[in-house]
DNA sequence: GTCTATACACAGATAGAC
DNA sequence: GTCTATCTGTGTATAGAC
C-alpha cells in the first residue's frame, strides 16, 4: 500500500465520519434539516481547524469563526451549545474515527511484522489526510475539561497498546527481540506524530509521505527485528 | 554521565541564565534595582510557565498571573511592555541557553559516537531539568509573531544540524551507515522531544530519565551504527 | 517600586425580527 | 434557519496615589 492507494480507502471513512458527527451530537444541534446540518457543520469544523491551527483555539473568537464560515454568530450557536462544546465535538468525533481505523489494521491472520507495517503506514497516511485535525487535537488537548481530557489520554494509551501488543506477539513468535515493548511503542508513536506536528520541516527537506513511512519502518525494524544470521 | 551528575553542571547555566534575561531586556524593564528585578522576573517566569502549561498562554489572564506571583497588575507591567513581550522574553532567553549548551556538547577531539551520546544525554537531561520551559515553548510557538517565529524555527533547524553534522562525520569515519542524516536527525529530535511532551506517560510506565536516555541511544544506534562482523 | 482604581475594547452568548 | 442588535463579563493596559 502507498499513499495514493490509501486515499481511495479513506473516502469511506470521511463520509461515515460526517454522519456520525451529526447523530452523536443531535441533542446539541438545534437545526433540523439533515442536509443543512451536514453542510454547515463541516464548514464550521474546517474553519475551526484553520483558524485554531493558526492562532490557537482560545485566541479564535466567535467573530473570527463567523467571518470564516460566512455564518452569523446567531447561526453558529444553532450548531453547538458553547465554544467549549464545539471543541469537544470536534475532538471526540475524530478520535473515534482514528481508533476504529487503527483497530481495523490488525489482521489476525497476518504476521506481527505485517501488522506493524500496516499500523505505521496507516498512521502516517491517515494523519497526512487529516493533518489539520491531528495537529489541532495534539495542541489543544490541554484546553479540555478534566473528563474529556481523561478520555483523550485513554485513547492515546489505547493506540500505544495496539502497537505494543503487536510487538509482544512478534516476540513470542521469534520475529522481534525481547524489549520493553510499551516503551518502544511510545517512541514509535513520537516518530509518527512528528509527521503532522513538523510537516513544514519534512516539506523543506523534500521527504514525501511515502518516504517518511518507509524510513520510519526501517528505523523501527533496525531496533526491533531479530536478525537472522546468514540471511 | 548520568542525570544526578548533570544536575551539578546545570547550576552554572541556571545562574548565567537569570542574569542574561535581565541584561537582554534591560530597556523593557522599568525597575532599576538589579536584586529586585532578578527576584521578581524569575517569579514571573515561573508563574507564567505554571499557568501557561496548565491552560495555555492565551488563556492565562494578567489577573491570573497577578494572583500567582503575588504582584499587582501595575507592578507586573513594570517588568514587560505587554503580554506578548513577556512571551518573547521567556522563549528567547531559554532558547539562547539551550543552543549554547548543545554546542558545548561537541568535543572535536572525541569520536562522533561519543559526541552523539553526549548530545542525546544532554538533550534529555536538560529538558528534564527545565521541563516546564520546554513544554511551554513547544506548545506556544505558534503564538509568536512572524519575526520571532522565524527565529524559533532557525534555532530548531540549527539544533537538527548539530545532530546531522555528527552523523555525517561518523559516516566519513566509517562508524555510521550512509543514511539521509538530516531526516535521521529530525526523527531523533522527535524521540527526544517526547520526553518533555509526554512526561506523564513515561512516569506512568516508571521509566526514569536515565532509562530513557539509554533506550533512545540504543534505538538510534541500532539504526545508525555500522555493525562490525565478528565483534 | 508597588498599589488601587479605572478605561475601554472585545469576548461569549442570546433575544427577537425576518 | 439565519440575521442584527445587544447584554454582560472579562480582557489588557495605564494613571496616579502612596
Amino acid at each position: 500500500m502507498n499513499y495514493s492507494e490509501f486515499q481511495k480507502v479513506i473516502q469511506y471513512y470521511r463520509k461515515s465520519n460526517a454522519k456520525e458527527a451529526i447523530t452523536e451530537n443531535r441533542k446539541e444541534i438545534r437545526v433540523k434539516k439533515e442536509k443543512t446540518v451536514a453542510k454547515n457543520l463541516q464548514r464550521i469544523f474546517e474553519a475551526t481547524l484553520k483558524i485554531g491551527n493558526k492562532k490557537g483555539f482560545q485566541a479564535m473568537s466567535m467573530r473570527d469563526l463567523s467571518d470564516e464560515t460566512g455564518l452569523s454568530m446567531g447561526a453558529l450557536y444553532a450548531y453547538f451549545a458553547s465554544k467549549e462544546n464545539l471543541l469537544v465535538m470536534l475532538q471526540r468525533n475524530g478520535r473515534d474515527n482514528f481508533q476504529k481505523i487503527l483497530e481495523d489494521c490488525i489482521d489476525e491472520a497476518a504476521t506481527p511484522l505485517e501488522n506493524l507495517h500496516k499500523l505505521i503506514r496507516t498512521h502516517v497516511y491517515f494523519s497526512e489526510a487529516m493533518q489539520p485535525w491531528f495537529y489541532f487535537t495534539y495542541m489543544e488537548g490541554k484546553n479540555l475539561k478534566k473528563m474529556e481530557r481523561k478520555i483523550a489520554v485513554d485513547h492515546e494509551l489505547h493506540s500505544d497498546n495496539i502497537l505494543s501488543t503487536v510487538l509482544t506477539k512478534g516476540e513470542q513468535e521469534g520475529a522481534f527481540k525481547k524489549l520493553p515493548h510499551q516503551l518502544t511503542a511510545a517512541l514509535i508513536k513520537s516518530l509518527l506524530n512528528d509527521w503532522y506536528l513538523k510537516r513544514w520541516k519534512y516539506a523543506k527537506m523534500d521527504v514525501s509521505v511515502d518516504d517518511f513511512a518507509k524510513y520510519v519502518i526501517d528505523f523501527v525494524e533496525s531496533h526491533c527485528l531479530v536478525k537472522k544470521s546468514g540471511n
